[in-house]
RNA sequence: CGAGAAGUAGCACAGCUUGGUAGUGCACUUGGUUUGGGACCAAGGGGUCGCAGGUUCGAAUCCUGUCUUCUCGACCA
């Protein structure tokens, strides 16, 4: 066994490189004409819809409803809130008509909805009856990047975006963190991501919130990757909107906002985590196909053997995909490994003969020998097996995370890691963005998250003064 | 947006220096033999050389511009 694949950049050798190559080759992706606007192939987007079933399910549990919001958002309208068009200035795509007609005002194609959702709420908020108004879109944003990577960073961006309005200020904070341990749930549980999570410092919080709650996932080579986020804005946008309701004791008041949001970026996030030299590695519970079963040779044992396996799967709900194409064994093996399928069953003569099966883990290429007197039983060992799987991928994400934290307590020592260990690492930090900015120009590292569960115990290192929080700084994608 | 590299068949590339009929390998199609880690034989199909100008009798090749991709920075989910 080759110990990579054809066309492959090794992962150890070229880590960016090897990023797209196996986007590529697992037929994730391709380019299309238009900086930064990827074409999502029906693989890649079948791990989308995976995504968006299992979140769905989740917001909407939780009371809220899907909605569809217009794309353009005329300039005035983006223009309301001060603090917000400022942050997005920059990445805003502005619209302009080729043909006779005359635009009255210049129009962008929408970077993020607050503005045209705010627009909505001034409408139909009057009364403290209709709140809480808790709406979601599914929908694709534009925010021109300078520089685009497949998934990573694309100008246009497919993703969700929750956009809630309350009448009381502790029922927001509480939807802000609700929807924050949701994405938190999610990206531990179906993506075997393990993720770190927290609260933006000042200077790195979303344009208009008042707090911003981060997922901060790790990727392999010890950069990270904000998967995730949600926004608390207190009454920021409902002030500039004017949007006012009228409360129990008939005085006006105005509603409390929060927003949320996810992308595809995820996607990245799952190959920079998992995957390795053979091509990508899907967690079970996200992965489009559970099992490739592959025929080796082609008698009536074969086929019967493949009947019955796949009827089993098929009762027990894991989805499967048969390889029958003419290739040979080593080709579909190949095949298998660089697309990812958890779980690979190689059915042959051979194998048969001796009363057996062979099961391969993707994720460790281990092969495990299923004895056919057991037959009736095959669904439920692989179920087994998927949630092992599952669970071995979260664990070893997590111990190569952990292998990658450091804690830093002078200037000196801060400077000496960043300089030679991939990573995050964790700092007493006094509160001022001063100090943040310092190592940023000093490192070239940022901020990732406050740490809400510790507590600082020590002092800044860039300033000498009292820590205030626990800050994990780290580079990013 | 700054620095660098690249774009020739679906993919990987050669040809360019020194202008003169568009090449190789893989993939694809057909027929046959094969099948336990990327099979073999035979016959075939497919490219206005990223795009637009210019120089020239003649441009994949020289010149200018432009777009896209990749790498490294600065900026961001």
């Amino acid at each position: 066994m080759k110990d990579q694949l054809k066309d492959i950049t090794s992962r150890d050798v070229d880590f960016a490189k090897w990023y797209t190559d196996v986007v590529k080759k697992a037929d994730l992706v391709d380019y299309s004409g238009v900086k930064g606007s990827m074409i999502i192939r029906p693989y890649g987007y079948a791990i989308w819809e995976k995504m968006v079933a299992v979140l769905d399910k989740m917001f909407k549990e939780t009371g809220h409803e899907n909605v569809q919001m217009p794309m353009f958002i005329p300039e005035s309208l983006l223009n309301i809130e001060k603090e917000h068009v400022e942050g997005f200035a920059p990445e805003v795509a502005w619209v302009t008509h080729g043909g006779n007609e005359k635009l009255d005002e210049r129009m962008c194609v929408r970077p993020t909805s607050e503005t045209l959702f705010c627009e909505h709420y001034k409408k139909i908020i009057k009364s403290y009856r209709d709140l809480p108004k808790l709406y979601n879109q599914w929908c694709t944003i534009v925010r021109w990047e300078k520089t685009t990577r497949p998934f990573l960073r694309s100008r246009e961006i497919l993703w969700q975006e929750g956009h809630t309005m309350h009448a009381t200020k502790e029922e927001a904070l509480n939807e802000t963190i609700k929807m924050f341990k949701i994405y938190e749930k999610f990206q531990k549980e179906y993506l075997a991501l393990p993720v770190i999570t927290g609260r933006k410092t000042e200077k790195e919080k979303f344009a208009g919130a008042e707090e911003t709650y981060t997922i901060e996932a790790m990727m392999y080579d010890g950069v990270a990757l904000q998967n995730g986020t949600s926004h608390y804005f207190g009454t920021h946008f409902a002030e500039a909107f004017g949007i006012q309701f009228l409360d129990k004791d008939n005085k006006l008041k105005t509603p409390y906002q929060t927003s949320w949001g996810c992308t595809t970026r995820m996607i990245g996030g799952i190959i920079m985590t998992h995957s390795d030299d053979r091509g990508i590695v899907l967690p079970p519970k996200i992965a489009p196909v559970d099992v490739i079963v592959v025929p080796i040779g082609n008698n009536d044992e074969v086929c019967k053997y493949i009947d019955i396996v796949t009827n089993n799967l098929k009762e027990a709900g894991v989805t499967y995909k048969v390889d029958n194409t003419d290739k040979t064994p080593g080709f579909k093996f190949a095949e298998a490994e660089v697309k990812g399928y958890p779980i690979r069953i190689e059915i042959g003569k051979r194998d048969l003969e001796n009363k057996k099966i062979t099961f391969v883990r993707r994720d460790t290429l281990e092969k495990i020998e299923f004895n056919i007197e057991n037959i009736k039983d095959i669904a439920n060992n692989i179920k087994k097996l998927l949630d092992t799987i599952q669970n071995d991928m979260y664990n070893r994400a997590l111990n190569r995370r952990n292998s990658m934290l450091y804690e830093a307590n002078t200037m000196d020592e801060f400077i000496e890691i960043a300089n030679n260990k991939p990573g995050f690492i964790k700092i007493n930090w006094c509160g001022n963005t001063d100090c943040e900015n310092k190592i940023k120009e000093t490192t070239g590292l940022k901020s990732r998250c406050i740490i809400e569960e510790e507590k600082a115990d020590g002092n800044c290192p860039v300033c000498g003064k009292e820590g205030k929080y626990k800050v994990y700084f780290g580079k990013q994608y």
